[in-house]
RNA sequence: UCCCCAGUAGCUCAGUCGGUAGAGCAGGUGGCUGUUAACCACCUUGUCCGUGGUUCGAGUCCGCGCUGGGGAGCCA
């Protein structure tokens, strides 16, 4: 039976007879005895097999390449040098998969960019390991964290009609022959394709989170969504995974309430129960990492009025590239001065001028304001996007006029607020952002498996 | 999409003033009784991103293209 190396190292115990298998990441080989490190994915360190003569393919065993796929029988034994506390004794050592000297991963260190195009492999390299390993064990807090709350989570549809989200460009899903598609007044008709309209990819299951928060108070929606934006940057992906909460008889005080809960519960829990990674993180990736995440795991976050944020930066004498005048969205550079050296911490921007902000967004009673909220962090700026939602059908309606906005696509949207409508409010995170938060991660194409971005869609 | 930077051995990089390609690692062979990205000795490896131009001569200078990276915009 074989024995994963995390827990057979956990559960340590000296004579312990007990068989491995994993690949190999080095081999250091002398005439009477071989070392090879073995690792299964279920750690970072991985295990030290010990080989010697009496091995019947001892010759074979020295051979190896990194990369190769083993299975080890032996004994677990404390281990007399120094480097790591047990070490297997192998009695066994079967050869699953060999692998040649055109591996491409060495026994060093790589660049992320020439990982990137061997995503199919990078995954056994420790980086990569680490981050997915992060990843897997982040997505289960996230649900664990809406559990304890009695959310209810939500599977928000991936095929889409509303084109009005106003979240970005849609990926356009259809059966219809490219080369030539029944036309209807000379364009492509619609009416002919397989869901009798035009339909595209998600960009936010936000609309429908909603209706469903006004059934079961609060619920959350964690899926993959798509955005065919042209963005060529280090934190933008044309797939990628979103968290979007939604309560129903909350305002906008209660949904940054959440928000603060949330992302210090994923830092204590990253912290907690992700020590050996994450200390990874902090010695290789960014130094201070474990600090500046300690810092927003104990800060209580600022709350600061949009209106109080620009006459900050106005006083702060900083010369900035872009504008800061009432009435003009805050830049990353501004997000970041108000995180970083303003406030020092995390901090929410409260209550935008309705211009910059979604048709859907609460109107406040200043008339020029609606209630929106961002959630800034040192280093990376807005991590969290979230608002009240406008929740009077009369207001609704009127202002979806003012911006252009047709209603009758989004009939059962207005629908909600026709009967049983309640104040409500939530959220959206990019799963991947906070991945790149808790990790140090620079690029977002590190933090997926096979990342989708424009003109890549290998693997 | 806009601006800036880069592309040389399998990987990471150096290459001076334009004069004909070099280092570490990886790989191979041999050595080594406990190694820690093992160590020691020797050896192998090139479409200098592509294309057009300038020049007696281009890895080096110029144009165009492709690819990658950084910044910005859009945003999560």
């Amino acid at each position: 039976m074989k024995t994963r190396i995390r827990t057979l190292l956990a559960n340590g115990a000296s004579g312990r007879e007990c068989m491995v298998a994993g690949w190999v990441r080095s081999v250091r080989a002398s005439r009477e005895v071989a070392f090879v490190t073995l690792n299964d994915g279920s750690d970072m360190a991985g295990l030290q097999v010990v080989a010697d003569q009496g091995l019947a393919n001892f010759d074979s065993v020295c051979r190896l390449g990194t990369g190769a796929a083993l299975r080890v029988h032996g004994t677990l034994v404390a281990s007399p040098a120094a480097g790591q506390q047990w070490e297997l004794h192998a009695t066994i050592v079967e050869i699953i998969g060999e692998a040649d000297d055109a591996y491409p991963l060495q026994k060093k260190r790589h660049t992320f960019e020439y990982l990137r195009t061997i995503a199919h492999l990078r995954p056994r390299t420790n980086t990569l390991g680490a981050v997915f390993r992060l990843r897997s064990r982040l997505a289960q807090a996230v649900h664990r964290f809406f559990a304890e709350r009695d959310f209810l989570y939500a599977h928000t549809p991936i095929i889409t009609a509303s084109d009005c989200e106003g979240a970005g460009e849609l990926f356009r899903v259809t059966t219809l022959d490219a080369v030539a598609p029944p036309l209807a007044a000379g364009q492509p008709d619609f009416e002919q394709d397989f869901f009798g309209q035009k339909t595209g990819l998600t960009v936010s299951g936000q609309l429908e989170g909603e209706l469903l928060a006004l059934a079961f108070s609060d619920i959350y929606t964690f899926g993959p969504t798509f955005r065919a934006e042209n963005s060529n940057t280090p934190r933008h992906a044309a797939e990628f995974w979103m968290i979007e909460p939604e309560m129903a008889f909350a305002d906008l005080a209660d949904d940054a309430e959440l928000a603060e809960e949330f992302i210090r519960y994923l830092c204590r829990f990253a912290l907690e129960e992700c020590a050996d990674d994450m200390a990874f993180f902090d010695k290789q990736i960014e130094k201070g990492l474990l600090e500046r995440i300690r810092q927003v795991a104990e800060a209580d976050f600022v709350r600061m009025d949009y209106g109080d944020a620009i006459e900050r930066l106005q006083r702060s004498g900083t010369a900035f590239s872009y504008p800061v005048e009432w009435g003009l969205d805050l830049q990353t550079e501004h997000e970041r001065y108000l995180s970083e050296q303003v406030v020092g911490g995390p901090v929410f921007i409260l209550n935008y001028p309705k211009e910059i902000k979604a048709f859907y967004m609460r109107q406040n009673s200043d008339g020029r304001t609606v209630a929106a909220m961002d959630l800034l962090v040192p280093k990376v700026g807005e991590i969290i996007g979230g608002s009240q939602r406008e929740e009077r059908l009369d207001r609704l309606t009127t202002r979806m006029a003012e911006m252009g906005i047709s209603q009758e696509p989004l009939w059962w949207y207005l629908d909600s607020r026709r009967w049983g409508s309640c104040p409500h409010a939530g959220f959206g995170l990019g799963f991947e952002r906070l991945v790149m938060y808790l990790t140090g991660m620079d690029n977002i194409r590190d933090v997926i498996p096979f990342p989708r971005t424009p003109r890549h869609a290998e693997f």
